[in-house]
DNA sequence: GCGACAAATGAAAACGACTTTCATTTTCAA
DNA sequence: TTGAAAATGAAAGTCGTTTTCATTTGTCGC
């Protein structure tokens, strides 16, 4: 981990220490606020830019990735081996993960026949999970135009 | 159109007319400020925030649904038949749309199997257009952790 | 070990898209 | 026609993200 980075030319300071740490202590899919949290928990002296900088750092190391659902809320999801697609609860937020293998081959394909490139991909369901389904619907969640 | 709106209470105004013709004049994957622009043509003493409102209103109304990538612009598109995927490219920011029959059955199976109720979906490929694949990277698109 | 110097840090400010507020104007059903 | 409800436009507010800048701290070559 200190040799990744000091091979890439990253110094090893005691903060990137812990929120490399941290990042890897906490679950899945983390947003910066939660990532300064948990660093804060261990060090209140660690400012939240430096939080958000190291963040995207261990995403340029490739250990991590922006995972951009609507929300406006950037999540952190440590780059696993198996790529998965994402289930997204609109009521709680919560995200559950699935199985894509099946959908890579098509969407392979879907790039090839648009001559594109085809670097990443992102597969979301959006609706309701099992314990917020039950629950009626309070109000419209479209955009309330005023 | 008119009677569309007033059945759902919403009033017809000029301002209005103008903005949802506009809406449907432009291309697809349009976004705020793009059709701002359009409406300004028009008309110049029409405000942002109308134009946003009624944006909003177009989707509520279900003529149109918003469309986010992660590049933190909310593009609207109005809503076809066929559901379709996106292919976005990094370099260019265009959007192509790919078919997604074969992939909404695999998505209709994955929520079912983690009880989780459907109400919408993505699907997205990253990568580079035919035109942007034959010009190499100048720089690394990552974050650049300052 | 000792500098030098580039990189990292923390606080604060800047940014930018989006959203709301509020005073005023307009629509439209009765 | 008219009054209640909705729409408008300008301006300000929100909020997550990103940058700035002065200062501190690793790291590499000696």
């Amino acid at each position: 981990m200190k040799e990744l980075l000091r091979t890439k030319g990253f110094k090893v300071t005691p903060q990137r220490e812990l929120i490399f740490r941290s990042f890897f202590e906490l679950g899945r899919h983390v947003t910066v606020d939660e990532l300064y949290q948990k660093v804060r928990e261990k060090d209140n002296s660690i400012g939240y830019s430096t939080v958000w900088r190291n963040l995207k750092l261990i995403c340029r190391v490739g250990l991590a990735e922006e995972v951009n659902i609507g929300d406006g809320l950037t999540r952190y999801d440590r780059t696993t081996a198996a790529p998965h697609g994402h289930l997204f609860c609109r009521r709680c937020k919560k995200l559950l993960e699935f199985n894509v293998e099946r959908i890579v081959g098509i969407l392979a394909q879907a790039a090839r026949e648009n001559s594109f490139t085809l670097e990443g991909f992102k597969v979301e369901i959006q609706g309701l999970c099992e314990d917020c389904r039950r629950v009626p619907d309070r109000e419209c969640d479209q955009g309330k135009a005023n």
